[in-house]
RNA sequence: GGUAUCUACUUUGU
């Protein structure tokens, strides 16, 4: 364990060739390596895009009789996304079900955030909702990067959909949910529907905060509207919040 | 009972 804590924050400081080298004495001296240690070695080699290298570590695994596993994949198919590679992830999610390793909010999280910058938001989208029927319950966050990657594409009208239907099952939404909401009406210079968002937060029980206002005011100038943004301040200012 | 390894959300600016 010792050894584990060295060699994990060692690739937490980006040093894999330090984390190697201990990684080298630690098998000298005869301290077993675990799963811990090949996630945290593969975690380094990922960050620094050593694809080549971080498979080796899964063939040397193999030979400690150490199988891959929830973490590992995760810690690959993240890597994958971030490199914008949304194919290669799918094929890794492919490759887990195969060891019988099952996908879990993370790997789902991962994924669904990568497809969303790479503008796959069909393909998003279905992830999601495969995820609600297999009971696997996606994080708030995961709905709000969806959210947010409609919002940006301006599909204003599929977004207010899924946000009615999360509310509907009783499912979690917090104030960056609305804020979300309200960012993509703004943008589309629909003030009024923003302004119901806004206005049903409190309702809701997610109270607006900075940002809620701070999206709402810059939407409002937008649309030349300066007396109500400038009421806006007003009323943030008689609830307590700073303008910032 | 506690301790090691994986991802992630909104405003403005950089």
């Amino acid at each position: 364990c010792t050894y584990n804590v060295l060699i994990d924050s060692l690739c937490k400081k980006e040093e894999p060739k330090v984390a190697l080298s201990q990684f080298g004495s630690m098998i000298r001296k005869g301290i077993e390596p675990t799963i811990v240690t090949f996630n945290a070695l593969i975690f380094a080699l990922c960050n620094s895009r050593r694809w080549e290298e971080a498979t080796q570590i899964i063939e040397n695994m193999a030979l400690y009789g150490i199988s891959p596993n929830l973490v590992t994949f995760n810690t690959l198919l993240d890597a994958r996304c971030k490199e914008g590679c949304t194919t290669e992830a799918i094929f890794l999610v492919e490759a887990m079900l195969d060891k019988g390793v099952f996908p879990d909010p993370v790997t789902y999280d991962s994924l669904i955030c990568g497809l969303c910058h790479s503008r796959k938001l069909d393909e998003a989208k279905r992830l999601f909702d495969g995820m609600v029927s297999q009971n696997i319950f996606p994080h708030v966050r995961t709905l709000n990067i969806i959210l947010n990657a409609l919002s940006n594409e301006g599909m204003m009208k599929k977004a207010q959909v899924l946000f009615e239907a999360m509310l509907d099952h009783g499912r979690e939404v917090n104030t960056i949910t609305y804020n979300t909401l309200i960012k993509g009406y703004c943008r589309q210079g629909e003030m009024d529907k923003a302004k119901d968002v806004f206005d049903r937060m409190t309702m809701e029980g997610a109270l607006p905060d900075t940002i809620s206002f701070n999206t709402l005011v810059s939407g409002y100038i937008n649309i030349y509207r300066i007396d109500v943004a400038l009421k806006l301040l007003k009323d943030m200012i008689r609830k307590g919040l700073v303008p910032d």
